[in-house]
Order: C-alpha cells, then structure tokens, then sequence
DNA sequence: GGTAGGATGGGCT
DNA sequence: GCCCATCCTACCC
C-alpha cells in the first residue's frame, strides 16, 4: 500500500497546494503507518494563527527553514502536533497533520493508544495519531524524505474529493478556509 | 445523544 | 502571567 517516498520538491512549493496534496499520502513512522485524511495549512504572512506570525525565534526557526522537514511542538503541555514544512527555505508555511486512517502496525498503535477503545479513535486528531506513530518533540528538525519518520505515495487511487473548512481550536483567522479533509471518511477528527 | 472543565508545560510579552 | 493548532472524563439530558 505504500509507494515511493514523496521528494523535497514536493513540499517546496504553496502551502495550501501541499497541504491538499497531502490527503491520500501515507504517513510512516517506523513499522506504523496510516493514510492521511485532514490536514490544515499554517501560512506565513499576515495568518496570525501561525506560530511563525511573530517571526523567527528558537521555536519557529525549523517553519523558516527548507521544506520537507517535521515541526513538533507541544500542545497544553500534554500532547504533540506534527507539522510538514511548505514553503522555500526563508519563508514560513507548514502542514499540521490532523487525521489518519490506520493501516499499518496497528497493534502497536493500540499499545500506545490504550485509551481509544475503537479503531476510530486511534489517530482521529493531531494528538492521538503522533501517540500513536510514536511521534515526539524528538523528530523536531527531522528530514521526512529520508529516515524512520517518512511520506509516500499511495497505491491505491487518489483521494475522490476535498471539502474546505475553517481551521479548528484558532481564535485568530478563525474564518480562513484553510482546513481540508476527506468528506465522509470516519477516521477524520470532526465531520 | 451532548458538553463543561481539568490536566499540564513551554513560549513569549 | 497569560495563552495556547488537544484530549478525556464526568455528568446531564
């Protein structure tokens, strides 16, 4: 089910176009994996919901960096997002990864998951899918077209339609259409 | 079925 | 000191 690794050209390019693109890719961490359904673009410039908004310091400087690397950060002091850098390097733009349709290593992903009690559950949300892959602050900086934590292409057809929305859990831009995701799939965080 | 509230730590003003 | 790009539990229909 998993094809060839997506190049550094892939990213390097709108963030918006990257994070549609995205839905249908395979997220791969390790002996896990999952189809991505909902992503959410975080853009550079005036989208005051970005952490880059305020410019480049120790934390934003991998978002200003070159694309194809993971942003990880910590929300609530509890749980962790995994973002995709967009973007040529210097300017700011990234991809949060929102949702996964598990599909390999999933008894694993349900040893890290104890909580979710279904198979919905398992990665339907930026918190419960880097749990679930295994993804951490660790992979902060991490080159995704090489290594353990990986993109691929999909085998299977591609996604049959997006539906846009507005990002979720904002206050700042709150009606930018800038969430996507695939409609009716039950894997992804909010219908 | 629904939602209100708490956990918990780091980044930035 | 305040603000979070969240998730889970308890409690209420």
């Amino acid at each position: 089910m998993t094809g060839e690794v997506l190049p550094r050209e892939f990213y390097n390019r709108d963030t918006v176009e990257v994070a549609r693109d995205l839905l249908g890719k395979v997220l791969r961490h390790g002996s896990t994996a999952g189809v991505i359904v909902e992503t959410e673009a975080y853009l550079g410039g005036d989208d005051l919901a970005a952490h880059s908004a305020h410019g480049l310091t120790s934390r934003t400087r991998v978002i200003f960096g070159p694309p194809g690397h993971a942003y990880v950060y910590l929300i609530y002091g509890v749980y962790e997002c995994l973002n995709l850098i967009a973007e040529p390097e210097g300017k700011a733009g990234c991809v949060l990864i929102r949702a996964l349709v598990p599909t390999e290593g999933i008894e694993l992903m349900r040893s890290r998951r104890v909580k979710a009690r279904r198979l919905e559950d398992l990665a339907s949300g930026p918190g419960k899918l880097t749990a679930a892959l295994g993804i951490s602050r660790t992979h902060n900086g991490a080159d995704v077209t090489q290594g353990e934590l990986t993109v691929h292409a999909s085998l299977a057809t591609s996604v049959p339609e997006i539906v846009t929305s507005p990002r979720i859990g904002i206050t700042k831009c709150a009606d930018w259409p800038l969430r996507f995701y695939v409609p009716g799939n039950r894997f992804v965080s909010r219908g």
